[in-house]
RNA sequence: GUGGAUGUAGCUCAGUAGGUUAGAGCACCGGAUUGUGGUUCCGGGGGUCGUGGGUUCAAAUCCCAUCAUCCACCCCA
């Protein structure tokens, strides 16, 4: 059988990576500049890591798509799903609830899930992460908001939708989930199979159906946000005020979910017009409950992730520039054998402040000329005998066909006032 | 997990009423052109037609299975 990546998996190829780390590196920019800190937790963990964090209602669908193992020496160990378990275990671990409020974290790198592939989903997929912990305010949660939007602003995004809700306090969520079932349980013969099934694990899910009768039933119901409480309510409104303030567009989404338990107060997704089904760009949210569910101090806590492939996927709907490979700023070209040894050791000198490749073997001018234009050089130079004897080369510009003599003392000069 | 589509050269794709040696464009290599490139012209290499079975005198083509990709559903920490 011929080797290939295994399903849902891909790998990143060279003329692929400049767009990728321009995502890294604008959103380190925007991160960084906003005082948050990388933290690189490892790619797996004990398991309890995971299953501890989710929560009990969400065991039976997220735990058959983790990869979990056993590892040499009898440990349960799984490959992260996602990253915000994994910085909370290390929140715990290293005491960092005595840092200064807000601790402001953030995480890149691959994550992986056993989900079925399609366009925009993958078994290893790869996230950037941001926790911002200690601070209940809204403020909090309008910043994570915000750096969200910067980075997807700055990286060239446009058709972005910005949904905004609340799933309130655990208090109110038990209640909609108890009128939900109340209401829909009336109803039960008339929703869709799926919907059906939602109602017994998660009643809040069938919000979400797609089915045109649930979607007739759903209409007529309340919402989540019909049902939080006065403080979640008014910690809603701050939080929709600074984003006003902000000039932040957003839109009110009452009907917004979130799968795992964890969750309060404030839910948000980024979503982009045109990628197929996989729209959703990012999910974030409050999680005040998180960090002591995990045994830790109790701590409050926003958050939110990204997937690189489907911002990747929304930049190139909309067309956005993005960075191309860096060029190659000059090829040398021995034309005879000796020169062979001189282009590679002035290569290396000159790669002290250039990208600079060379031929291995000799080469007749034509040859090297077009090697030169197909490694993407600005500048290629020539080396032969006569340059020799006169300790310079032959240096052209590809581009306009200009050619001048340089000495070979002069080069590197020359390149940097011309590049 | 459910339903559907697709799979032929490195890439994009032709090629099926079953019938010599499976094609094109791009890319690659060589030559025209041994001290000056991108154009052009000529030539070349590269395929067990995704894989495994079956039907047949004969399969890229028909049947079954399997793997992979894509689309919708599902799920989405």
């Amino acid at each position: 059988m011929k080797l290939q990546a295994v399903k849902g998996t891909f790998d990143i190829l060279p003329e692929e990576q400049s767009k990728w780390r321009f995502v890294y590196e604008v959103a380190q920019r925007v991160l960084e500049h906003a005082g948050v800190q990388e933290l690189s937790p490892p790619i797996f963990e004990h398991s309890e890591v995971f299953t501890k964090s989710v929560g009990e209602s969400a065991d039976l669908v997220v735990q058959k798509e983790m990869y979990s193992f056993t590892d040499l020496g009898g440990r349960s160990l799984t490959l992260r799903p996602e990253f915000t378990a994994g910085v909370m275990r290390a929140f715990i671990e290293h005491g960092m609830q005595m840092c200064p409020s807000p601790i402001k974290l953030w995480s890149r790198g691959p994550a992986f899930r056993a989900e079925k592939p399609q366009k925009g989903r993958y078994r290893q997929f790869h996230q950037i992460n941001c926790e911002i912990l200690g601070l209940k305010h809204a403020l909090v949660d309008a910043e994570a908001i915000a750096l969200l939007y910067q980075i997807f602003s700055e990286l060239g995004l446009k058709n972005l939708l910005v949904k905004l809700g609340s799933v309130g306090d655990p208090p109110d969520r038990k209640a909609y989930n108890q009128y939900l079932r109340e209401q829909l349980g009336q109803v039960q013969d008339k929703l869709s199979e799926v919907s059906r099934e939602r109602l017994k694990l998660n009643p809040m899910r069938v919000l979400d159906s797609k089915d045109e009768g649930d979607q007739a039933i759903v209409r007529e119901l309340k919402r989540p946000l019909d049902f939080i409480g006065a403080e979640a309510r008014a910690h809603f409104e701050e939080v929709k005020s600074y984003l006003r303030n902000w000039d932040i567009p957003f839109e009110i989404d009452d009907s917004i979910v979130r799968g795992l338990d964890y969750y309060n107060r404030t839910a948000f997704e980024f979503h982009h017009g045109d990628i197929g089904s996989q729209s959703a760009l990012c999910g974030g949210g409050r999680y005040d409950g998180l960090v002591e569910n995990m045994g830790g101090p109790k701590t409050p806590g926003v958050g939110w992730a990204f997937g690189i492939e489907r911002v990747l996927l929304a930049l190139e709907q909309d067309r956005a520039e993005l960075p191309t490979q860096q060029r190659l700023a000059l090829f040398l070209i021995p034309m005879d054998d000796e020169a062979v040894a001189e282009v590679a050791k002035f290569a290396l000198g000159l790669r002290q402040r250039f990208s600079v490749e060379h031929a291995y073997t000799r080469r007749n001018p034509g040859k090297g000329l077009k090697e030169a234009d197909r490694a993407g050089a600005v500048f290629a130079a020539l080396r032969g005998s006569k340059e020799r004897e006169a300790g310079s080369y032959q240096l052209k510009h590809l581009a306009s066909g200009e050619q001048i003599t340089v000495s070979q003392t002069q080069l590197a000069d020359f390149l940097a006032a011309r590049l």
